[in-house]
DNA sequence: AAAAAAATTTACCGATTGGCAAAATGATGA
DNA sequence: TCATCATTTTGCCAATCGGTAAATTTTTTT
């Protein structure tokens, strides 16, 4: 699959000497960013196929043809919010696994970061869980380059813990996969969630309550006491 | 909202008669089926705005305005689709709490349930993940009115075992969000999962695998020992 | 100030969408 | 046999879709 654009053509010469000529890569910046923010929830909301062009850029206080000036295509577009989640996952993520901890505390923190990043960043987490559940057609290529190896290197740790018996024997591949499920539920299932709990949306209080049992449920799988 | 039909208009007179008007009937339904079964594909790949009417009536060996004289509108054959998908949840788990058994083998019954609902309606399963994820724009009100009594329920059981001692305290709500969280991973995450994995398809035995330590981690938060 | 580049607007396009109306066909009951 | 019903087919439609091309305006550079 070849990589498209994702800006103006224009992009190679950039001298980027004078400050007018930075000021307006900065605008530019900006522009690219608040079409990206307008984007996300219209995909989030309506999916892929559903979402129009036009709104997003009603949304984002421009006409059609001026979005298209930057983001020549909807999969351009498209593209760019899912490499803004996965650039924004992948920094969190590893950063946390540069500390070396004990097990438990590295269990704990990897749960609360990404349940933070569905508190956080809701929309993007949807738009993401919508690819992969229209079975990544359009996004598979980055999943497979990005997301995967990221994944494997996080079970690695698991088995690693494993092998050296600092948590119990069990099956890390689905520990992961479990721990990714019920922390990507507070984004993708937040509205069935609020439902269940008779609110309008999920409050704070919901989250840390949710962490709690995440933590204490991976933890005691483990062998872990908590 | 006011309910959408979802069949053609001369149904109310129905004298179920003579063998001839049934055995069209009965034909009437087959074909509805064979609409519903090839709209919740399409619906699983393409998101509904994505799914259009004339692909759904290709998939299901018909043309677009015969189709449309069983389904009137777009909505209407989505809200069967939907419908289906919780006739199926509903009938599964009403079954399963009735039986009366210790917390531990119910417990393991409800998650082999679900998983087993995501292994063998996988299709289905997404179709409703993407409503809500969505926001539940077109399905709420169905959502409110079955799904969230049912688990309302079954969160009134968890916490009725907490009350009794039966189970260690924890939030009973929170219980039931991770448990279905991790279940219908299986059928939403299944092409990550499969990337993961290396295999073209989740096998039997990764659904097994999975049953195994979703088993584990729910019991083991509930201080029931495995 | 003039030339050049970047940004925005105006105008348009073919293709596809969901849906409507009516004619033609088939089967059923009196 | 004929009238009635259900079913299928044919033909069409306005609206919207993503995308292209060019003219215009604004900003920067020389």
């Amino acid at each position: 699959m070849a990589s498209l654009k994702t800006g103006p053509e224009t992009e190679p010469p950039a001298k980027i000497a004078s400050g007018a000529s930075c000021r307006r890569q900065l605008n530019r910046g900006k522009l690219e960013a608040d079409i990206a923010a307008a984007a996300v929830r219209v995909f989030a909301e309506c999916g892929y196929e559903g979402a129009s062009i036009a709104l997003i850029a009603e949304r984002a206080g421009l006409s059609k043809q001026n979005l298209m000036y930057y983001f020549p295509t909807k999969q351009a577009l498209y593209q760019r919010v899912l490499d803004a989640v996965l650039d924004d996952w992948l920094a969190r993520m590893d950063s946390l696994a540069e500390q070396r901890q004990e097990p438990g505390a590295m269990l704990r923190a990897y749960v609360q970061a990404k349940l933070r990043f569905s508190r956080e960043q809701p929309l993007a987490s949807r738009v993401y869980a919508m690819e992969v559940i229209g079975g990544a057609q359009l996004y598979g290529g980055q999943i497979q380059q990005r997301v995967v190896p990221m994944l494997r290197k996080d079970i690695a740790v698991f088995e690693r813990w494993i092998a050296a018996g600092q948590i119990a024997p069990v099956n890390a591949t689905h520990l992961l996969f479990a721990i990714w499920a019920m922390t990507q539920a507070y984004a993708d299932s937040a509205a069935q969630m609020a439902l269940v709990l008779k609110r309008k949306q999920l409050s704070r209080k919901d989250f840390d309550d949710g962490e709690q049992l995440i933590v204490r449920m991976v933890l005691a799988a483990v062998g872990i006491a908590a």
